[in-house]
DNA sequence: CGGCTCAAAGTAAGTACTTACTTACCAGCT
DNA sequence: AGCTGGTAAGTAAGTACTTACTTTGAGCCG
C-alpha cells in the first residue's frame, strides 16, 4: 500500500509529496526524537533533497508541528473516548463502559505505536504541542470518565472516591501497559497477552476495587 | 592578556571535579537528552572548559554512561523493593506490602526526578542501558512481587490470576502517577494528592480488585 | 499531431554556525 | 624538576537552511 518510500526519482504531486516527507518524518521523529532527526536523514528518506523539505515545510520546527498536529488532530481514527464508551453508557454497564476504552487505547496504541513514541519525546523536549495534546484530549478524559463515575457514585454503585483518582488508576494500567509493550519489553517478556484479555483483566480489578458493596447481592 | 579574569572555579581535586561534572550532567542530561545536550553547556555549568569534560571522560558517550549507571546501580538509596516490603510480609499483612512499595516508589521519584527523565530518554533513544537497567530492576520487581502474590494465592487470600498481570496493574498505577506528575501535569491540575494519599488509594483499589470472596459469606 | 510556454517539481552546491573532540601550553604545588 | 588541575584556541565533521539553477509535464495554439 505504500507507493514507495524510498529511492525512486519519480516525480510527485506537491500535496502527495508533502503527505510523503510528513509521513517518513513521523517514522523518524518517533525513532529518535526532534534534535535527534536531521532533515538530510528525512529527505534522503523521502528520496528528495533537502531543499524539497524545505519548500513544503518554512522549518524544521513546522515540519515537527505539522506533525503532532496531523497526528493529534486529524490523524486518522483519532480515538474518540465519548464514542468508544457510549454503549456502554446507555446500557448502564460499567463493565462495557471501562472494558472499550481499555481495548480502544491498546489497540490504537498497538497500531501506532510511533504516536506514543512522539508524545513521549515531545514532552520530554518540553515542546509546547505535547502539552497542548495533554491538556485538550487527557483532560477531556478525566472529565468525561470523571463524570461517569461521579454519576455512578450518586446512584449507590461505585464507592465514595475522588473519581479522578480512579481515572488515574485505570488509565495507568492502560498507559503503562502499553508502554511496556512498545517502549520498554517489546518481546514481552514480563507478560504477554492479548489486548483483549489485558483490557479485561484490567477492567475486572478496576471495577472490583472500586464496587460498592451492596445490601442485597445482586450479581450480573 | 590577564590570565586570572573572569569566573575560573576553585581548584578541586580529580575525583571531586569528576564527580562535580557528573552531578552537573544528571541534570542536563535529563532535561534534554544525550542528543539536546552539548559537552560546552556541560563544562559550563561546571565552571571549567570542556577540555576538562574530556580530560575525565574520553567521550560524550561514556560520561552519558557513567551517570546512567551511577544512577542506576549505587546512586544513593537505591530503592531495594525487597527491603521496603519486609516488614509487611513478615506480618503478612497485604496493605502495608503494596503501600510501602507504592509509597517508597512514587517519594523516590518526587526526590528524585531526573532519573525517571533519564531512564525515559534513554530507552527511547534505545541506549542500552535504560535496557540494562530494565532487565535487571524491573524484572527483579515483578518475580518479587509476583512470587508474593503467588504465595498468597495459595493461600487463598488472592483471586486466582496471573501475578503478573496484577503487578502490571500495580506498578501502572504508580509509575504513570509519577510520570503524571513530574512530565505531563507538574502543576497537578488533574489531580493532586499527597505520596501517601496516592499510595493508599492504589493499594485499596488494587487490593480490593483482587482479593478473594471470604469463604464465610453466602456460597453461590 | 508537433512545438511552445511556464509554473511547479526537483537538484547541487553552497552559507553561517554548532558539535564533539584535540593540541599545546600554563600555573601552583610538593 | 615533575606532576596535576586547568585553559585558549584550534579542527573536522555536522547542522539547518539558502541560492541559483535544471527538468518535467500539462495546457494552449496552430
Amino acid at each position: 500500500m505504500n507507493p514507495n518510500d524510498g529511492v525512486s526519482g519519480a516525480r510527485m504531486a506537491g500535496e502527495e509529496r508533502r503527505l510523503q516527507i510528513l509521513a517518513v518524518a513521523v517514522s523518524l521523529f518517533s525513532n529518535r526524537g526532534f534534535r535527534g532527526t536531521t532533515t538530510k536523514e528525512i529527505a534522503q528518506a523521502a528520496g528528495v533533497s533537502e531543499a524539497m523539505v524545505f519548500r513544503h515545510f518554512a522549518t524544521k520546527e513546522e515540519l515537527y508541528a505539522a506533525i503532532l498536529d496531523h497526528k493529534a488532530c486529524r490523524g486518522g481514527e483519532s480515538f474518540e473516548p465519548e464514542k468508544m464508551a457510549a454503549e456502554g453508557i446507555n446500557r448502564k454497564d460499567d463493565r462495557a463502559v471501562f472494558e472499550a476504552l481499555a481495548l480502544g487505547a491498546l489497540t490504537h496504541h498497538e497500531h501506532d505505536p510511533d504516536f506514543q513514541r512522539l508524545l513521549l519525546h515531545s514532552a520530554l523536549e518540553k515542546h509546547e504541542l505535547a502539552q497542548m495534546f495533554f491538556d485538550q484530549f487527557v483532560r477531556r478524559v478525566y472529565e468525561f470518565l470523571g463524570g461517569y463515575i461521579r454519576q455512578r457514585q450518586r446512584e449507590g454503585a461505585f464507592i465514595d472516591i475522588d473519581p479522578a483518582i480512579v481515572v488515574r488508576c485505570f488509565i495507568g494500567m492502560v498507559m503503562h501497559h502499553s508502554l511496556n509493550n512498545n517502549l520498554w519489553d517489546p518481546s514481552r517478556r514480563l507478560l504477554n497477552i492479548s489486548n483483549e484479555d489485558a483490557a479485561r483483566h484490567f477492567t475486572d480489578i478496576l471495577l472490583k476495587g472500586i464496587t460498592a458493596p451492596s445490601p442485597n447481592s445482586t450479581k450480573d
